[in-house]
DNA sequence: TATTCATGTGACTTGTTATTCATATTATAA
DNA sequence: TTATAATATGAATAACAAGTCACATGAATA
């Protein structure tokens, strides 16, 4: 946690240095991101930066949360809108819009949170990492054991394989999304999402039962 | 490229060097992999590595050809294999059986892989990964078109979309594969990579014309 | 104005790891 | 056997980046 001296800076310091940071960590990742670049640019010394965080780990942790936190807020106020909704797949485009438009919103946040995805060997992000993409799945998971019931899709599936595969390929339009910087609207950005839902959504469907 | 002298070491002693760098590079990736701990772990001394190699990266590149070697020779070997074959569905299984087959019996190769295409910031490393993917979709891109032209699958696409979301399922049963590694048979991949493809494929096809 | 507390500062220290180099050893050829 | 080339060695160096610290400045209170 960053220091009661860092809360206690002007708005305009402190968000720039929130804001540096930020950028960094999207652009280079955690170990390529140097303390010395952070506070380069954001015109503070070395020695303040040790009086607002522990460390630079510290400093990452905080952001990070901070970018769980934002993304949820997405995600709830999507399932809130689609409250009483008893589609599957409405559910799971619902996922993909909240995702796609936190990602096209905060697009460095973003990134921050797939760099750690990617990262190898940080036991420190591997709990953080694991208990974020559970959380993922096992949303997906509860709707996809609903859907089944309802015939909306068809039984023969695992459901852990299937829950893990929709969320991959949910994290793959982000990839796509936050790689090629052209996408940058909702106007490209969607329809290329609404394919992918629409392929596998109906390689899922059971196909014994009419749309509903 | 290693030196003349690295070439001239006894095979044994090169093997040594070459696997414990692949299982290092595998497991920790470029940057957390030590030189000193290559050295210490292949009983040689620290200034033999630097006369076999110009530097670390000398030897990463050296894996890293190697790797995509050998993976080449999997998807050789099954492209042979399915000469005059017209469905595309079984050229997308034959891929996606090549890089399981490569992965199964390369796990560390393919993980170095794997590693390098999820890097950031390496310009060294962008240009091969962009190669290395570029060729990937090309092959998928080749097949949609015919398949498209034979009515095999619906033409309403974007094919390269569609090459490059066909190319990530492909990278997502490897990823799967490589974390899970209680999955090491061909029993229980095999399996899972075939639901995936019959998702995707059931969702890609052309409803209007029946099964080949 | 004097005292105290909060914040700012950047040269210095520490730790880490790639790379070098002067020297030793071993193999090859004459 | 001797000369020459090839290979081996690990302590020393270099480069880099995180983190510290003794001191400076500013703000708040009495």
């Amino acid at each position: 946690m960053p220091t009661k001296t860092f809360f206690n800076l002007a708005d305009e310091k402190k968000n720039k240095v929130i804001e540096i940071s930020i950028s960094l960590f999207a652009e280079r990742g955690y170990t390529k991101t140097q303390i010395t670049e952070i506070v380069k640019k954001a015109d503070i010394a070395k020695g303040s930066f040790y009086q607002y965080f522990d460390d630079k780990n510290d400093l990452f942790k905080y952001i990070l949360n901070k970018a769980i936190k934002v993304k949820e807020d997405y995600i709830k106020k999507e399932l809130k809108s689609l409250e009483g909704e008893q589609n599957f797949f409405r559910y799971w485009k619902g996922l993909n819009k909240a995702n796609i438009n936190f990602a096209l919103e905060n697009l460095n946040l973003a990134r921050v949170l797939r760099n750690v995805y990617k990262i190898k060997n940080f036991e420190l992000f591997k709990i953080i990492k694991r208990d974020y993409e559970k959380q993922g799945t096992d949303l997906i998971k509860k709707w996809l054991i609903i859907a089944i019931k309802n015939d909306e899709i068809k039984s023969d599936i695992n459901i852990g394989y299937i829950a893990h595969l929709l969320y991959t390929a949910n994290c793959f339009i982000i990839d796509y999304l936050l790689e090629n910087e052209e996408i940058d609207t909702q106007n490209k950005i969607d329809p290329y999402a609404n394919k992918i839902v629409e392929i596998i959504g109906n390689g899922l469907k059971n196909s014994r039962k009419k749309e509903g």
